[in-house]
DNA sequence: TGTACATCAGTGAACGCGCGTTCACTGATGTAC
DNA sequence: TGTACATCAGTGAACGCGCGTTCACTGATGTAC
């Protein structure tokens, strides 16, 4: 019977993803070394370029996965009934609690070198697109006289905004706070934001 | 006369300083290496380690001037005669301006790996005060009901959000956009948020 | 089914490179008298 | 002022380490007949 080989090296691939997340995730992206993750997917050294180009191709998978679980997250966060505000802020505190969660993996979305051919890869593209058209959604009840470009200007800033508090406020350095005090920071800005419309 | 010996060292200390930031400006922080340094600056290589310690004390000394650069460039950009949202605004501008000139010295601020021990340097907690100082000021003046924890913490997610925007805006892998694109979505967020005391 | 051969994943020692830091040596600068 | 000595910055070759990747070899799996 063929198809053990396959097996045996579809195996292979996924305890080496599994491995490399969990070097991310508790070291970050300077903690994958090749070694540990062959001895820790139970595998010889060079089996891993059996099965992968090399280590970047290894870090694309296991940021594939964390964007998945990222937008599983956002996405569970609301149920649309919300009013538009609400919602925002909702996928928001989503967002701070999976990057609070997952630190080091939520860090390693960004910190990528991407290939400079391309200006970023598919998976990228797309996982970010999904997250924005969460964001888009009550932005464009908030704002109904908006048009596309000004929608996804907004769209952005959203982002952007929500994810510079988070990031700031995760890390120590720019004089950490409490999750709760990002929670009021992020409310702050996002209620502000609804006001003139909305309340 | 004594003093020539320590005039060459400190002519060497800022001939290696300069060095540094000219390698961290044009490559980033991973730009910086031990023998280019000395190359540049004339030196040996041994010399680096008769004035400084270490490199991470020469990317703390560069992180110094350019917090001293950002924070002069912010503080000119505005004379206080302004509305409070009109002045946040053009802080946030001078501070994406800047970002845009000096991208690597402006990410290397934020990329530094502090020392574990003590959370950060005093010249880094001055420079950050000194900024947040700025932004405090129209802040309380826009919400002259709130108390100074909220006030510190609106003053913190102001910075945050602006940050953000700014640093997704200028990385083209988040999709890069033109700079006029990043200021209109600073005005959109910051003007929002005056909004419903100011207009 | 059984035997002989071919293939290719598995292996880990070795390669190669980069690079921060050290160290034994030297020579200019400064000091004592 | 001049001479002998001491000091310490200057020097760059060498050290040491880490680590991604390769490569010649092996043995299990698959195929042909």
């Amino acid at each position: 019977m063929a198809g053990k080989v396959a097996a045996r090296r579809a195996q292979v691939r996924i305890k080496l993803i599994d491995a490399a997340q969990a070097q991310i995730e508790a070291g970050g992206l300077g903690a994958l070394k090749a070694r540990d993750l062959a001895r820790e997917a139970g595998c010889a050294l060079g089996a891993i370029y059996n099965v992968f180009d090399d280590l970047q191709d290894l870090v694309l998978e296991v940021n594939g996965r964390t964007f998945k679980k990222l937008g599983a997250a956002v996405s569970a966060s609301y149920d649309g009934s919300e009013p538009p505000r609400a919602r925002l802020i909702q996928m928001s505190n989503a967002y701070l609690d999976f990057a609070a969660a997952h630190p080091n993996l939520w860090r390693a979305l960004f910190d990528v070198q991407m290939p400079s051919d391309g200006p970023a890869p598919d998976w990228y593209l797309t996982s970010l697109a999904g997250l924005f058209a969460n964001i888009r959604a009550p932005l464009s009840e908030l704002y109904p006289e908006m048009d596309e470009t000004a929608l996804g200007l907004m769209t952005r800033a959203m982002f952007s905004a929500v994810h510079g508090i988070v990031l700031l406020g995760l890390e120590n350095r720019i004089s950490g706070v409490p999750s709760d005090h990002i929670r009021t920071m992020i409310a702050q800005v996002l209620l502000r934001i609804g006001e003139p419309q909305d309340g």
